[in-house]
Parts: structure tokens; C-alpha cells; sequence
DNA sequence: ACGCAGATTTTCT
DNA sequence: GAAAATCTGCGTT
């Protein structure tokens, strides 16, 4: 994905994502068919950002997903860093790059995104997820674990992680193989 | 390398 | 008033 938010272009490869799905979902914002002002967006069409401020301190992206009226969305939880590494370090201090994008709060942070950016379209504009340049995708292995943080529906397990990738917000062991 | 607690504020009960 | 889709720094091993 790519950011071009204050002029400066920066770019990361997905490696890291969890699905939040509908109102049957307990871990989802929208669980029991919240309509609020902070789920707005959820319930909107699919392709743009879901962007929620979280302990007191973090913003974190999603990508609204499923039809509208449906509230279901993809966490953006890390990047493999690409391009403008140092324009990230200067917005996240002088980290090791492997922690510059590991984690929602930290990659937002890397990209400059906050919740001025919550319903901005993600095919065009300043933030903008595109298919993996040549990157050889497709080829790639992806695993299946418990979802962070979320204590709710540990038993349905809807994060996936590049395997072997040394740029997710937590080392990937052993894990079930996804798809 | 690992575990724990503090930070800090929005959102909803 | 409590909890939260987190991160960091500081303590101990």
C-alpha cells in the first residue's frame, strides 16, 4: 500500500491482516448491529478506510469490506517497509526497521494516517492498497492465528500473516497453514 | 528475551 | 465510569 498523506510518498507490502465480519462477530466494533458515529463507515460501501483512534494514543486502519450495510472490514496489522523509510523514521523515532510498520498503531503512525483519513476511498487518493507489484504473490504461504488483543471468539481465528515473514507485528511460528 | 504496568482518550453503558 | 482490534519503557531472568 502506498501514502502520499503531507506530501511524502511512503510504501509498505501487506504482510499482516484480521478479518472482522458482521454483527455476529463479538470481536467486531459493530457486533450486535452497532450503528454508532464510530461505526459509521463500517457500514458504508467497500473499498474505503475504516480508521479508529483505540487506547487513548493509537490510530489503526481498516478496509471496509463486503456490501454496504454489512459491517465487515480487513486491519491493515503490518507492513514490510518499501519505499520512504526515512520519512517513517522521522515520524516514528529511530526504530529498527523491523518496528517501524509491525503493528496497526505503528504503521499508521509510519504513514502519517489519523482519522481525518476515516472514509477516504482506497483505490485512489492519498492512501491507496494496490494488487502486489511482481512481488510474486500467489506464491506466497499464509497462516491462520487467534486474532490480537481480541478475547472474544479466540477459537475463530481470523488473522493472517505472511509465513516467514520477519516484518509482522509477531513472530509466526508454528501455525496452521491458511487456504 | 520476556513480562508487566503505565500512558491517555474516545466511545458507549 | 469502565473498557478498549496498542505500544513503550523498565524491570527481572
Amino acid at each position: 500500500m502506498i501514502s502520499t498523506i503531507g506530501g511524502q510518498r511512503v510504501s509498505g507490502r501487506i504482510v499482516e491482516t484480521e478479518a472482522y465480519v458482521g454483527p455476529h462477530d463479538p470481536a467486531c466494533h459493530a457486533f450486535g448491529d452497532r450503528r454508532t458515529e464510530r461505526t459509521r463507515c463500517l457500514y458504508g460501501p467497500p473499498g474505503i478506510a475504516y480508521v479508529y483512534f483505540t487506547y487513548g494514543m493509537h490510530w489503526c486502519l481498516n478496509a471496509v469490506t463486503c456490501r454496504e450495510g454489512y459491517p465487515a472490514a480487513v486491519l491493515i496489522r503490518a507492513l514490510e517497509p518499501l519505499d520512504g523509510l526515512p520519512v517513517m523514521r522521522r515520524r516514528r523515532g529511530d526504530v529498527p526497521d523491523t518496528e517501524l510498520c509491525a503493528g496497526p498503531g505503528r504503521l499508521c503512525e509510519a504513514l502519517g494516517i489519523t482519522g481525518k483519513w476515516n472514509g477516504v476511498p482506497l483505490q485512489r487518493g492519498p492512501l491507496r492498497i494496490v494488487r502486489s507489484g511482481g512481488g510474486g504473490a500467489g506464491k506466497i504461504r499464509v497462516v491462520r492465528t487467534p486474532r490480537i488483543g481480541v478475547t472474544a471468539a479466540r477459537d475463530w481465528p481470523l488473522r493472517y500473516v505472511v509465513a516467514q515473514t520477519r516484518w509482522a507485528s509477531r513472530p509466526s511460528r508454528r501455525l496452521s497453514v491458511a487456504r
